[in-house]
Parts: C-alpha cells; structure tokens; sequence
DNA sequence: GCCGTTTTCGGCCCGACTGTTTTCAGTCG
C-alpha cells in the first residue's frame, strides 16, 4: 500500500523535474504545495481513494493533482513522473543536496563536466575542472571547496528535537552574553515546536548588527562562516547543524519574528491577505504605501492584517488564518493545565523516592509510577515497588501516586504478562514494543483489539515510532481512536524525545475521533520530567485542548475512571491477559 | 497547476547575499 509519504515523495519529484524544463515556476510551486498537503494530511489518501472520497476537496489539490494521486493509490507509481525521469536532463538529483547548488548549475555540471553526484562533484573541485563551467568561476569553486571541507550537511538533512535542544540551550546562554543583542528568539520550525528540525534561526535585536553578526561568529561552537551579510548571517556549527541568523531594530522586531518563524505557507498566506487589504506584508512590518503601519510586535503585525495572535504552534497554514479572523482559534492545553503524569517509570525500588520527589517538585499532584514488565518480571518485584510507592508517597504532602505497570502487546492485541503481575495495579498501559512490521490492517485490529481491553487505560506508543529510526508505522489512526474513545482508553503522547509519538497529526486525528490523549514525560531519571513542555507543544500542534488530555484532569477525577474500568469493566468481560 | 470577502482568468510573497554580471541570475531564507 502506497503511504502519503510516498505519494508526496513522487509530487515533489515531478515538481524537481519540471523545474529543469524551465516549466512555469508556478506550476512547479502547486506540485510542492500538493506535496506538502499529501505529507501532512491526517488521512491516508488510500484511504480516501477506497472511499472515493473528492481529493479536489483538500487544499492545493485539483483535478491534475488528484488524477495522479488516484494513479499513484491504484497502480503505485505515476505515468507522468515516469516519463519525467527518463527525459531528465540530468541522471541524479542527488547534486541538489549539495549546498549552492540548484538546478540551473546541476545541469551545466552534467553537460559540461559529465559530474551527476556529490563525490564527483568534490572529485572536480580538487581538480580545479569547476571553475570553468557556465555560471561558476574561481570564487564559487573556492566556496565549494569549504563546503566539502568543512562536512556541510545535506539540505535535506534534519535533526531531531532531542539532538537540538542542548545545542540551543547553550546558544541561549552564549547570546545573553553579548552586549550588543539586546533580545533574542530561536524561531523558524523550532519555536513552531516541530519535532525535528532542519536549522536553527535566531532573531536578534541590535543596533549594531555587524557586531551582533561578530559576537555570533565568534561562538566557539561554530565551524564555518557560510555567508554574512548586513542584515543576516549563516553559520555552521560543529555538530553540522546549520544556524540562521537576522538582525532587527526594535521597531521591526515583531515583522521579523512574525517572518522568521514562518512557515512559509503560513507566512505566504499572510502576504496574500495582506495584499488583498492594499497592504504589504514583509519581514520589516506591515506597510500602507511607504508608511510603515506595524512591526514591533507580532501582535501588532497580526492586528494590522485583521487577525488575533496566532500561537507559532498553529502556524502550518492549516486553517489557522481563517479562524484567527473570526478570533474562533481553538484553546489550546498549556504545561500549567497539567495536574499529573500517568507513565513514570521505577524499575527498581531504588527509584521510586527521587522520582515521586521529582514529580512534585516540577508542581505535579499525582503521578502514575512503575515497572516495565515483561515474561521475566518477577512477582515480587512488582509488589516491591508497588510498597515503596505507597511508602513513600505518603511522605510527600499533595502527591498523589498510583500504581502503575507497563506490559507489552502480543501480537493479537492481548496484554504479554500474566494476571497475576497485573492484579495490583491502579492502572495498566500497553505498550507497542514489537510487531512493528505487521500490515496496516493486521496493526489496525490489534490495537483495536487492545484498547477495547477492560483493564488497559491507556495505549503508549500507539506508531511504534522511534525519532530518525524508524518511522511511525501504518495504521488507521482514526479507527484506533474511535474505538479507544468508546472503551474510555487513553491513547499517550510521550515527550521522549527519542520517541515524540503519537505526531502532531494522530494528536488531530486521535481529538476528531473523541478519544483522550496522555501527554508524558515517560521519565525514567528524575530531570526528565522537564520534557513535559515538548510533549505540551506537539500536543499544542496537534490544536489539543484542555479538554482533550486525560492528565489535566484531577487525581480524583481519575481514580474513579480507574476503578471504573477495574471493577465493571472486568465482571462484564472476560480478561485476555497472559495468551501470547 | 490552483484558485476566488472584487476575480472562473490572470494572477501567484518578498527580500538578502554571492559571484560574475557588465546589469542580474541563481540560490536561499
Ligand atoms: N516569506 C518567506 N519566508 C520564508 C521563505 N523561506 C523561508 N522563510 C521563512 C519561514 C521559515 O520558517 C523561516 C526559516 O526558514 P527555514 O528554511 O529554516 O525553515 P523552517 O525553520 O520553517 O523549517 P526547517 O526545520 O528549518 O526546515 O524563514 C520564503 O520563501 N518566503
Ligand atoms: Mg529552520
Ligand atoms: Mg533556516
């Protein structure tokens, strides 16, 4: 089955291919905004194919469009895109990963030099054959040497949340420091809370930006100078990450927040809307003729084109302009509505007491703390810590604690450990540990098979997703979540950074279908609660509100839910623990 | 190729930096 991955993959291709033709660049951008809405759309188009759904329906798509992604559903691959490769002026696309390098200079590599790749393209640079091609000289082949030097990373290159964020931290420091920057935001995909990231792109305000562009410069963590200009900088660090940089007034900070924290469509849309008032839109303010109408703050920039503030989270133009012009954006959850966390892992005794302390330190009032089980879990181990939870939670005034035990899934949807591990618990949540290789409507039943069971509460990582290593697995999310809504199971979004599932998207998906999502930090150390905050911004990205994560409702609240499901569920149906 | 708070045809976001350019194309944010 043809995912929307890709179907998106092929779009973009076409859209490549047809840029060498010097095919309207218009034409060239639909393809890419079809791309982008097939990426990025919370169904699966085979889905919609199997329903005949109208493709014409969903954004950027028209009759062109859905053709080929009806093709692409029915037969896996399209025509089009076909004939595109084997007209292709040029046998690889893998020289437009290269930085600088785009498809007017691609094709006169492959034409003048016969160069198609990177490595051959390296090979030439220190040959010194480059400089002679149309539209390059000594300087761009200087350029080019820096960059093979110096490891640039491929522009498709992305990095996940968790590699980033120490990264930015110490910029933050390091920026605080500079006299010449009198404020500072990481913006870009990072402030919009992506879970992966492409670059860093920091707004600084100065009055002097060279200096602020020098102060950066001279970081100890950057390894190259890529550009600098003015008004902005590029850098690489030693990681390879790429780093951003535009300097602003105080008058313009807002438009070049507003700018740099994009995204693109989000920004283009804005421009558009703009327009159609007989205003201009761009990263200095909001402009009325030459008179400059708003800029120094995003709030402003957003009045001034007749919107509410739109949080960096929404910022996908996905429907989030036209609500803000009604001011009916949706209320989205904050870190300060979380009351508890239902996932706290104690393998062992040992951790309990600086966990609980962790917990309610970080203004927690309950946590739901115990072991990973599996067939080789001891009784007693599980009885060890359920005691010391209730030891120790005792110590702690407004900490509340339930019992815990995370069991795996068979491969039917059954819980993998037997009653008796299970019996004490307060709450059992299951976990996706394998069968990440099952067909979509094999992964489909058994997880409807699993939220439907009576003692299971909640369904931790419910795409198997593991962040840069294997991607969230195929299944029929809102099916998933409808089924888990009726059983009154909660399905988790964990804030592991190595983790981040369920997405932003199955968070929308999961909200439609009526279901309650968990956000969890998943901590296994004390210092990881902090992460809550990345799960409350994907959660945020998925356009959740209070009202849809189970964890902001009170500890009382909850336990009843708990009990609920303990008693009643299990005297009306027969418990399918323990047949893996 | 897509689309409509003037539009079903004629637009489509706007600007910075670099190198080779002799006035601006290419690439990128
Ligand atoms: N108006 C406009 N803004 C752009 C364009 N390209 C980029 N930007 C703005 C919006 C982006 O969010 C911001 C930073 O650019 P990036 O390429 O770093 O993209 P972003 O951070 O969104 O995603 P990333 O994770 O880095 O790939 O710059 C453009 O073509 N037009
Ligand atoms: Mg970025
Ligand atoms: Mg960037």
């Amino acid at each position: 089955m043809v995912t929307n991955a890709e179907i998106a993959d092929m779009l973009e291709e076409i859209a490549t291919l047809l840029a060498f033709d010097d095919a309207n660049p218009f034409r060239v951008r639909a393809y890419r905004n079809g791309a982008r809405t097939v990426r990025r759309y919370g169904k699966t188009m085979a889905s919609l194919v199997a329903d005949e759904a109208d493709l014409t329906a969903l954004p950027t798509i028209g009759t062109d469009l859905a053709a080929l992604i009806q093709e692409a559903v029915n037969t896996g691959h399209m025509r089009s895109l076909d004939a595109l490769r084997i007209s292709a002026p040029i046998p690889s696309l893998d020289l437009l990963e290269v930085e600088g390098i785009g498809p007017k200079k691609a094709r006169a590599l492959w034409q003048e030099l016969g160069v198609s790749t990177p490595e051959q393209l390296h090979r030439a640079v220190l040959d010194h054959k480059v400089r002679t091609v149309t539209g390059f000289g000594p300087g761009s082949e200087v350029r080019l040497a820096e960059v093979f030097a110096k490891q640039t990373p491929l522009k498709s290159r992305r990095y996940p949340l968790g590699t980033v964020t120490p990264i930015a931290d110490a910029l933050r420091t390091y920026l605080g420091t500079c006299p010449d920057i009198s404020r500072f935001e990481i913006a870009g995909s990072f402030r919009r809370g992506r879970d992966t990231v492409g670059d860093l792109d920091i707004v600084a305000e100065t009055h002097t930006p060279a200096a602020a562009i020098d102060h950066l410069a001279s970081w100890s963590r950057v390894k190259r100078l890529v550009l600098r200009g003015e008004a902005k900088a590029t850098f690489i660090l030693d990681e390879g990450i790429q780093m951003d940089l535009r300097a602003t007034d105080t008058e313009g900070w807002g438009a070049m927040l507003q700018y740099f924290t994009g995204s693109k469509p989000h920004s283009i849309a804005l421009r558009v809307r703009a327009k159609a008032k007989g205003l201009k839109l761009n990263e200095y303010g909001v402009w009325k003729g030459n008179q400059r109408v708003a800029g120094a703050t995003e709030t402003e920039i957003y009045d001034a084109l007749g919107l509410v503030f739109i949080p960096p989270e929404l910022r996908e133009n996905r429907g989030e302009i036209e609500l803000a012009a009604e001011d009916k954006l949706p209320i989205l959850v904050t870190r300060q509505d979380l009351k508890g966390d239902l996932h706290v892992i104690a393998n062992s005794v040992r951790d309990v007491g600086a966990m609980l302390k962790a917990a309610h330190a970080c203004g927690l009032s309950y946590v739901a703390i115990g072991p990973r089980i599996d067939a080789k879990t001891k009784r007693k181990t599980v009885e060890d810590i359920f005691r010391e939870t209730d030891a120790r939670c005792k110590d702690i005034p407004g900490l509340r604690c339930f019992r815990l035990v995370e069991v795996g899934l068979t491969k039917q949807g059954d819980l993998d450990a037997s009653d008796t591990l299970l019996e004490d618990a307060d709450l059992i949540i299951g976990a996706v540990r394998d069968g990440f290789d099952l067909t979509k409507a094999e992964q489909t039943k058994r997880l409807v098979q699993a939220v439907k069971h009576p003692r299971l509460s909640i369904l931790s990582h419910p795409t198997g997703r593991s962040v840069g290593e294997r991607e969230p697995f195929d299944v029929d999310m809102a099916k998933v979540a409808k089924a888990a809504a009726q059983a009154g199971t909660a399905l988790e979004l964990s804030a592991d950074p190595a983790r981040m599932d369920l997405t932003d998207l199955h968070c929308h998906t999961a909200q439609e279908a009526g279901a309650q999502i968990s956000v969890t930090a998943e901590a296994i150390r004390p210092a990881e609660f902090e992460r809550l905050t990345l799960g409350i911004v994907q959660a945020r990205r998925g356009w959740l509100g209070p009202s849809d994560v189970l964890n902001v409702r009170g500890a009382a609240d909850l336990a009843k839910t708990f009990r609920t499901q303990k008693t009643n569920k299990t005297a009306k149906e027969p418990v399918h623990a323990g047949s893996a």
